[in-house]
DNA sequence: CCAATACTTAAGTGGATGCTTAAGTATCAT
DNA sequence: ATGATACTTAAGCATCCACTTAAGTATTGG
């Protein structure tokens, strides 16, 4: 059930487009919260509070070494949303397949008309 | 950038455990509004606007036949997801293997002692 | 030392979210 | 026709969210 809770901060962190910007930038490779801020039309508090949601998920780790901290991206945490969403997908896509391989079936008893 | 808002509503969707839930359980086969909130400990009215939200999103589509809204799920918006998940993820992992090929390329440049 | 840099904290605001209860509407069964 | 069933709409409410500005703190370069 803990697994849960990891869940819905996982998802709620990259339902937001700035939170997926700066994802998306962390992914090319670790930055710091000003170059994380540069292309982003907000303010720095702000920046710092999309920082702490994610941080808060567990996608992104920071340091800081003198003034600077640096992020980066936490590849595992991904994982985990990534394959909640396929193990759904896949499961009704199953479904179909075995609904079209029943249609099929009963359509062929029907063949000798 | 249609795709960008089109995210937005994918993940807020999943954030909720109360609507993964419902995924889930779509996910098995359709279900009724009633069937749906059957095992869960909130009102109907609630239950309606999760599916809203559901709805919204494109990870459910629904169809009313006399007084029962049967629910079912649509695998190609929670692919567009996961694929956008998956892309981060590689891309992170790629830069880590680069590092480790470098760091092991440097490593026995040194080797001869 | 002192000013610039790089965050960080705090407080406030408007709008979205998730829930409730109460009161509908549209079928279906008798 | 009438009651039960299956939603559906509406209204209200407490909380959360994303953002702001203002005022910090901690490093670093001159």
């Amino acid at each position: 059930m803990q697994a849960a809770i990891a869940l819905d901060r996982t998802f709620h962190a990259l339902s937001d487009p700035t939170r997926r910007a700066m994802v998306q930038r962390l992914s090319r490779g670790p930055a710091s919260v000003s170059e994380l801020a540069k292309p982003l039309a907000i303010s720095l508090p702000a920046v710092m509070q999309h920082l702490h949601v994610l941080e808060a998920s567990g996608i992104v780790r920071s340091a800081k070494v003198g003034r600077v901290r640096t992020c980066h991206v936490e590849p595992k945490v991904l994982s985990q949303a990534e394959r909640w969403i396929a193990e759904r997908r896949d499961q009704w896509e199953r479904k179909l397949d075995r609904l079209a391989d029943y249609l099929d079936a009963t359509a062929s008893e029907n063949d000798n008309t």
